[in-house]
DNA sequence: CTAAGCGCCTGCATGC
DNA sequence: TGCATGCAGGCGCTTA
């Protein structure tokens, strides 16, 4: 499920609720996640502790707490989370629980086990988990002259280098294909030759695609609050990803898939050059 | 340094 | 109905 968009209507949703809880019990599964959980060490920096916020960097999740420490969950490709009953019972692959002083408890559900579960200690100042981030997207740091020098030279194709973290955060493949064609550029085209105009174009599009699924996604934050964790109806809003076959939304012709890097890449070959 | 490929997992749709 | 295959929105590691 989640890119920039979802995760930050997670963290939208997650915010009013869990500010100013204290954690009070914690518990994980059996199961591995994609990095080790250190959780000995969650238990020793967040049991009873007040959570003071909740952030977003790229597609992690910050929860923080009034001792400083930071607890950063990624969901991968399949997590969710949710708040829930303490009485209820635990679902199958839910891998932490983190119990409040209110009878609920915040639940970290992954089937495929792709997320993780990391902590920042108070006395830390390593933050290597964001270090090799590029700028968010949303944010003012990015700009066309940063992303021309990031790409200059490189033969790298748009859509490869958007979905690279280290160049722009955040990025996942639904939004690389949905900001290439609202950009009218080829998800081939070597960003070596983008110009720096149309990198600004980039950019705009960028923050009008994101801005706009997280709106959509933030209509539903009450479903997701609940039971089953989906948010979002911003797929309604797609144009190329999911749509082989099917006609341009603009000049009619058939939109085109092919693989990249591995991953499925929708687009218009009559609108994207 | 860049760029591409693989593996980690489960579950679902599809085709025989 | 069963079974094999391919595919899924992420990302870190290895290899060239």
């Amino acid at each position: 499920m989640p890119e920039l968009p979802e995760v930050e209507v997670v963290c939208q949703g997650l915010r009013p609720i869990l500010t100013g809880r204290t954690i009070k019990k914690i518990a994980f599964s059996i199961y591995p996640l994609r990095l080790p959980v250190p959780k000995h060490e969650i238990k020793k920096w967040l049991q009873d502790q007040q959570i003071s916020n909740i952030q977003r960097r790229a597609k992690y999740i910050i929860i923080s707490t009034h001792n400083q420490a930071k607890l950063i969950i990624h969901l991968g490709m399949t997590g969710k989370l949710g708040i829930f009953p303490t009485a209820s019972h635990l679902a199958r692959h839910d891998h932490l629980h983190l119990q409040l002083d209110n009878e609920t408890e915040l639940r970290f559900n992954d089937t495929r086990r792709f997320g993780s579960v990391q902590i920042i200690s108070p006395t830390s100042t390593d933050e290597h988990i964001f270090a090799a981030l590029g700028p968010e997207p949303l944010q003012d740091k990015l700009t066309p002259e940063y992303l021309q020098k990031r790409a200059s030279k490189r033969k790298q194709p748009l859509k490869n280098f958007l979905l690279d973290s280290r160049m722009v955060a955040g990025i996942g493949n639904i939004y690389a294909n949905e900001i290439a064609f609202a950009s009218k550029i080829s998800p081939q085209r070597p960003v070596g030759e983008i110009t720096l105009s149309e990198w600004r174009n980039i950019i705009t599009q960028t923050r009008d695609v994101l801005k706009r699924a997280i709106d959509a996604g933030g209509s539903t934050i009450a479903d997701f609050i609940g039971a089953n964790g989906q948010p979002g109806y911003f797929q309604l809003q797609l144009k190329v990803y999911g749509r082989p076959e099917q006609p341009c939304q603009i000049c009619g012709s058939k939109i085109k898939k092919i693989v990249m890097a591995g991953r499925a890449t929708f687009w218009c070959a009559m609108c994207q050059k």
